[in-house]
DNA sequence: TCAATTTTGTTTACTGGGAAACAGATATTG
DNA sequence: CAATATCTGTTTCCCAGTAAACAAAATTGA
């Protein structure tokens, strides 16, 4: 019990990816805490907030900007149009490619998850405060080159 | 290309969650850029060093140490151990718990690992300096409940 | 003591995700 | 224009990791 707080990490107590990892795994923990009721994965809920935020956004872009490949993005599209969140349309201009829509269902799905992740995000769960947790979020963006400031420009 | 850069991501952006899965996947990325040659996963290495840095450990306690399932873990130390880099032994006083220590062979490999994983991690890849790396490395211990400072105090 | 519960590791079946090969559409270059 | 190269999405096959059921050992509680 006590004795995993004893455990020496040696070298890997200062790898960043090491600690990215253990972090990036105990964050999903918490979300299905926090949204184990709303039966969603958190790659589901990237993909719907991003369509919903860009669009007739093209496949290969979404999933560029999820990094994941293009082919597990197109299982993932064909589970979420089988389940009627998502629309796909083939531009004329070309003809490769395909833009993605939300269905009016998937509208309102987005709806109740944003609020969810609004909710959930503001509460801090006791290991970091506010002022950390902002701290970390400002340190990852620059480490994946996002923009620093969120871009609010929606007046609300 | 530009594109990319153009996408809103809506709350997204403002998740710490998200934000941590897109900053594994890079780091991840630049661990196969740099360790390319060496043919090692992550995983792999995170196993040795823990085993090296806790020699006897018991297979359950390293499973919760890097997060992962035992069922997993049983399935690692397995093909570890047909590589020869590890060796099981059950103690006398649990006889359902196995115990895990490195081979000769093991023990070669973290020593070249870590020599590896110090060069790699002193190097700043450009996205973040020194400070903000240290920093972020602070924040996410805290994140994890992990001691602030590394066991070891080295220079500077 | 000895039945019931818990712990530890394993097996089996399944899911999320990647690698590589591919086909159709588009872009490039002669 | 034709030939080639590149881009986009898809398919197939594979690997990492999980979930659930299980067996053996250990612990608990009457």
């Amino acid at each position: 019990m006590a004795d995993d707080a004893a455990l020496r990490l040696g070298g890997l107590g200062d790898s960043l990816g090491f600690l990215l990892r253990l972090a990036q795994l105990r964050a999903f923990e918490d979300f299905f805490a926090g949204y184990g009721a709303l039966d969603i994965r958190p790659g589901e809920m990237s993909v719907l907030i991003l369509i919903s935020e860009n669009p007739g956004i093209r496949q290969g872009a979404l999933a560029r900007a999820l990094m994941i490949k293009r082919a597990h993005m197109t299982k993932m599209i064909r589970a979420m149009e089988d389940t009627g969140l998502v629309r796909r349309t083939v531009p004329d201009d070309d003809k490769r490619s395909v833009e993605l829509w939300l269905t009016d269902t998937g509208t309102e799905r987005v709806a109740t998850l944003s609020r969810h992740l609004l909710n959930f995000d503001a509460d801090p769960d006791g290991r970091l405060n506010k002022r950390e947790r902002a701290q970390l979020k400002r340190l990852l963006r620059l480490y994946l080159d996002l923009p620093t400031e969120p871009s609010e420009e929606s007046g609300s």
